[in-house]
DNA sequence: CTAATTGTTTGATATTCATAAAACTATAAT
DNA sequence: ATTATAGTTTTATGAATATCAAACAATTAG
């Protein structure tokens, strides 16, 4: 692996840590990691108690690094841990959530 | 274990993660880790390219979080990491480094 | 005593970040 | 058609961050 190949999957590790680091996203990714299977956003919003665009802001930031996908049906989004990325880069590291 | 000392660990934990978040400090602590003894701080800004009084703050950031031990002997100040403090939340974390 | 070395602190600056209210879009229900 | 639901975007604001130059210790060397 080269220098350029190892510069990415450390920023990407960054990137993850940078997740982990606010309590919020760190309790949506807990969250999902732990129940295992997708949530709507608004079933995310019970569970983490944080004021919906604040909600929205912070999945947008999880979309954005790729740790998370989102399906949409009808009017929900369902929003679910992309584990394989983070196991790649970071294996173990979920379990410790 | 009830739930204000969970808050805690997962604190720390967040904290840790913040460290690791930012490119100076990642390095600075994978270094510390693969190294695996000590370091002067000048040592540290010979392998890790940024300015001494960013090293200085980012280094008191690490002291902060608790995840470094400092040692000073004569004009020099000695780094090394606090590994059992990270182990302790995120055992096998910095084997990922 | 005067330099040089090692590191910290202060101050200024630019940037990023988190938060929430308000307006907005899209879908579903009545 | 209206209204309710689900979520996003915009806008504004305050707080936190990162960076570096310059001044400031403290120790050591010449």
């Amino acid at each position: 692996m080269d220098i350029k190949q190892l510069d990415e999957k450390n920023e990407l590790k960054q990137r993850i840590f940078f997740a982990l680091s606010d309590p919020g996203r760190y309790k949506i990714i807990s969250m999902l990691y732990h129940v295992g299977h997708e949530m709507g956003c608004n079933e995310l919003n019970q569970h983490v108690e944080i004021d919906k665009s604040t909600m929205s802001y912070h999945l947008k930031t999880l979309r954005k690094i790729g740790i998370t996908n989102t399906r949409t049906q009808g009017r929900q989004k369902f929003v679910s841990l992309n584990q394989a990325t983070i196991e790649k880069v970071l294996p173990g590291l979920l379990e410790q959530l």
